[in-house]
DNA sequence: ATATTACAAAGCCAATTGGCTAACTATTTT
DNA sequence: AAAATAGTTAGCCAATTGGCTTTGTAATAT
């Protein structure tokens, strides 16, 4: 049995759920661009809508975007904070470049 | 159907696909205070070892680790190459650090 | 040489995933 | 008012996932 309570499943799980598809993140990439609608970021798909409707699913689910209703249309829009945290844990134990990166900054403000 | 050709399935699709489980990501945290054994690493589980060792099969599939073989022993090792791959797919389209690296390169560059 | 350890391989199972079609609802447009 | 647009809902289906047990094999320990 995969899981007797899907609500137990984690928000970096279904974060990195949502993650693991082109489509999705291809959804993701044109979403830095700004908001749009739910059949304007279906259309480069070849994919009946129901599917890809499927997809901002798991992406809402995985917190990668929140949606509202505007009229008939729905559209989405980026969490780029969910985008941050999953970044974020994997960066997590790579004490290496983040503590470089953050020293190097430090250099600079010194030198200023 | 899913996909007719498994084979087609990305390194990212994989990467991220092997992120999105709470004992891989846990396999990974441990991993990063150095190797270990497959039944080094699946002790805190509770889980049967073949199950575990699918895991691991996972994460090797993402390219998160690789393994070797050390006598009767499974050795695995992480791969923070693609940690850093996929980190840096979440980034790539985010300006805020981005920039901050572009910048510095061209302090950089400016100060040579 | 035998027993133990550390996997490895095979196959069972229920739940989930990712695609589809068909039919329905709610907004806009004309 | 009618038609077109943009979803929405429901249900079908095959493949994958993530757990299990059983059985086999290769390396080490006794």
């Amino acid at each position: 049995m995969a899981n007797f309570n899907s609500s137990t499943q984690s928000q970096i799980d279904l974060g990195f759920h949502a993650l693991a598809d082109t489509t999705r993140r291809a959804v993701i990439a044109r979403l830095h661009q700004g908001e749009a609608a739910a059949t304007e970021l279906a259309e480069p798909f070849e994919m009946a809508l129901p599917s890809f409707m499927k997809h901002l699913k798991v992406l809402e689910a995985g917190g990668l975007i929140t949606t509202r209703k505007e009229g008939r249309r729905r559209i989405c829009r980026l969490e780029r904070e969910q985008l941050a945290r999953l970044s974020g844990w994997i960066n997590e134990y790579e004490a290496g470049w983040r503590g470089r990166l953050d020293r190097m900054e430090a250099m600079f403000r010194e030198g200023e």
